[in-house]
DNA sequence: TTATTTGCGGCCCTATTAGACCTCAATCTT
DNA sequence: AAGATTGAGGTCTAATAGGGCCGCAAATAA
């Protein structure tokens, strides 16, 4: 379905997973090269345009090495 | 692909979705309610049948009144 | 014992994620 | 200026998540 409610919600997950990336200086494709999910993909995911599933959140937060939960930490502001 | 290694990711987080449920002393027809997911899904999400997406991890949280991050806590241990 | 609740698996169909690859404009680099 | 890097959108296919319903055996309540 993805309403307009869930589609706000990636963006905002998807915001803080650029910051995170940014953070850690990593390029799309370094991402890529770290998490084996495609670079295009990945800036998907960072414009919220995709509802990633459980096994690649926790690809991303491999690729960030940091905790799978830490990249939902935003929700707590 | 959801790989072996993935599966088993996966049947860690829904033990732990199940513990949650049960300490809100909630039966997967109420949680279900709760959280506009159909009560067999919820028990294949519980079962690691299932790869989730990001929405329905945040209706999960929802439906047990949690911080969607709590719901991946268990990895810490 | 008879009802009711509960967990859970099977189906079905549709929407969409995953995965892989290509392209391109805008930025750096050199 | 020429070349490489980077962000990001497009496309195609296969796999699967979502959504909804049915049914049943076991546990629980009446």
């Amino acid at each position: 379905m993805i309403t307009p409610a869930d589609k706000k919600v990636l963006k905002r997950f998807g915001e803080n997973l650029r910051k995170l990336r940014k953070e850690k200086g990593l390029s799309l494709r370094e991402m890529s090269y770290a998490c084996s999910i495609d670079n295009s993909k990945i800036a998907k995911i960072e414009k919220g345009m995709i509802n990633i599933t459980f096994t690649t959140l926790l690809q991303l937060a491999l690729a960030l090495e940091a905790q799978p939960a830490s990249l939902l930490d935003y929700e707590l502001e």
